[in-house]
DNA sequence: CTAGTGACCATTTGGTAATATAGTCACAAT
DNA sequence: ATTGTGACTATATTACCAAATGGTCACTAG
């Protein structure tokens, strides 16, 4: 026996960036340092991928770089959010689709489940930037978690206004309730320790959210 | 740029450990061994204790610890079994104190998510062993998870015999999404990636569920 | 036969020196 | 001013070997 020592993380500070961007944010060379890293990160892995290997790729040095980007970490933000926004649009697409709110609550949960679950175990690479942002909480990670809230809200809203759901309980408290159940389904983190579930959960869960809501 | 190479396990394989037990099973030897290996994992942690550790904490061998366990993993999961069992003990009290249904239905997720929480927070070196066990998924994980399943249909059977919930769904489909609802709050390796939402999660959800569950 | 162990082996782990990487800066060329 | 870089440092990662650990087994004592 050796000394004494945790070992297991809890839970991260957050780290929210409020870094506003670095070098003319309108630039050729900072989209093809974007298009790069697209590129590395999906083939090689985040931390695999070093910045001289952007630069390399790019045609410039390393120092070039950094006229453009913060950090390693800001450049994966933006990969990350350039993939959340993907997910989303998706998402957004298939609830468009659907005139029943209820539907589209069912929709909103099976589609990012899925997007979430293909992130897990096909783009494996880009997972890896996924739970990494999710880890540290990265300011693209919260404003996704943000906006994934509010298209919550505005299919409630919907749902209330057309008499199809209830509307004694508080929209954010029903909001905020919804959003805990739906979490561990496309937050990869927990997705993670869910893989057996994902078949069944979104369209279990789905249901139960809906009786929840019966006016 | 090195080589290629995945970093993030997804899942790990379940190792069940289905040996059943190895020598006499009611020995005092055993139960010494037992006492001491509760003591060294909550003080030392499970990684960092040896197995050598336990045997002069015993006053015998090494290798006289391998004739009433299987393995190192053998040990934890006496242990793990026994943390799991207390809280279950506690929760079920809990659970026992309330009349209504709905009552039990709230102690319960509330018993759960709290007893997790303080495994998690403070005894910080069981929870090594249970995240452990979590992740592997040791038997005396998926006894534990079962036995929580029970419990939870229990309360839904007795809310429905005496009215208080619906009886239109079926019970099992009833379980299993409630199920899902509460196990990001008492799985240890979900709660650590929920620790901001564990005050107000438990009454939420249960409220959420409760309003899924009138009939 | 039961209680008990030292010596042993195959893997892990710990420590450390060498290497690689993130990030900066002064400066050059245009 | 804008575009671009080589040389530099502090920190993180790797590569390597010695030590520690999980686990077995033939064996002794009573």
């Amino acid at each position: 026996m050796t000394k004494t020592g945790g070992k297991l993380s809890p839970m991260k500070k957050a780290v929210p960036t409020p870094q506003p961007a670095r070098g003319p944010v309108d630039h050729e060379v900072r989209d093809q340092i974007i298009k790069a890293a697209t590129e590395h990160f999906s083939r090689y892995g985040y931390e695999k991928t070093t910045v001289s290997d952007l630069a390399k790729a790019v045609g410039f040095s390393k120092a070039y770089i950094y006229k453009f980007f913060e950090s390693k970490q800001a450049i994966g933000e933006m990969i990350c959010a350039n993939c959340l926004h993907e997910i989303e649009t998706e998402v957004k697409a298939a609830v468009a689709e659907a005139d029943q709110p209820s539907e589209k609550l069912r929709r909103m949960f099976k589609g990012f489940t899925e997007a979430t679950h293909r992130l897990l175990f096909s783009d494996r690479k880009l997972y890896e930037i996924a739970a990494t942002a999710a880890t540290e909480r990265w300011a693209a990670v919260v404003a996704y978690e943000e906006r994934v809230q509010t298209l919550l809200k505005e299919i409630l809203q919907e749902g209330r206004q057309k008499g199809d759901f209830e509307r004694k309980t508080p929209l954010d408290e029903t909001a905020a309730a919804i959003y805990l159940v739906m979490r561990p389904y496309f937050n990869p983190l927990l997705l993670q320790h869910s893989f057996d579930y994902t078949d069944m959960a979104p369209g279990q869960l789905s249901s139960l959210v809906l009786r929840s809501l019966s006016p």
